[in-house]
DNA sequence: TATAAATTAGAGTAAAATAGTCCTAATTAG
DNA sequence: CTAATTAGGACTATTTTACTCTAATTTATA
């Protein structure tokens, strides 16, 4: 899988957040979406350390979209869900070890480079108000 | 990640095999590409098992290309390597706890779908000729 | 036909990634 | 002050990945 959980429950509760005219705690957005708080929380915490959402600590705090919808790609989402970019294979955890010694020397690289590249843009040019309009 | 080890196994040994004029034993395979040879083994079995290769077994026995690289998609090398098709998020497997109920009513479904359609599609499309030339 | 070289099949294991939990501290509106 | 809320870190459980091992089967060839 490309994507996991953290990115899947980033997308429901942004979709909530940016509906939303108040800060959305974790609490209630867990119990909207049906999902673990303290997981859920955790994310959200990612959101706003990349700045995608702001976070009002204390008595009626939550998160809030910081940017327009429009302006927020899902890669940057999926990154800051996933703490990583997704990738199609990861080689460079693998490069002590890999047949093929160092990375680009692989005969599968090119290959891989294409389709990653295939992904990264595909993930960049979309933004959060596209995949809900 | 959305392939693992075992698809790198197989395109780098179906490059091999590709190239060479009698039958290629695991074992020998497992050396040039230094990966190792049960696991290599079992990967082969796969390809066999879905007609990309051809095995044959006893002394000079080894695997051998059924089809020419170019009628070969790197879609059913991956899904033959992989057991399954590669997928961008596993929601059917979820489905009994999707916070949002039944596949498909999900709000992120639509995303989901049109990417998973990008990657089977660019898959699909690809040919072992083609990622080595 | 014996034998060595192979694949086949299935069960089992180790390591890593995923998907969480839990507890304590810090912050803040009212 | 206090109740509500985020922040951070450590910890645990589950699942997937990446293998290994053993025994059975097949087959070229001497």
């Amino acid at each position: 899988m490309l994507l996991t959980r953290a990115s899947e429950y980033a997308l429901l509760a942004l979709d909530i957040i940016r509906n939303a005219d108040k800060p959305k705690g974790a609490e209630q957005l867990s119990i909207e979406l049906s999902i673990p708080k303290s997981f859920l929380a955790k994310i959200l915490q990612g959101l706003a350390k990349e700045g995608i959402l702001e976070s009002k600590k204390g008595a009626h705090g939550g998160f809030v979209l910081v940017k327009k919808s429009s302006e927020i790609s899902i890669a940057s989402i999926v990154i800051a869900a996933e703490g990583k970019t997704p990738a199609v294979f990861d080689c460079s955890q693998y490069s002590t070890t890999c047949p093929n010694g160092s990375i680009g020397s692989c005969t599968i690289s090119p290959f891989l480079v294409t389709f990653q590249t295939k992904i990264d843009t595909f993930l960049q040019k979309l933004t959060l108000e596209d995949i809900f309009k």
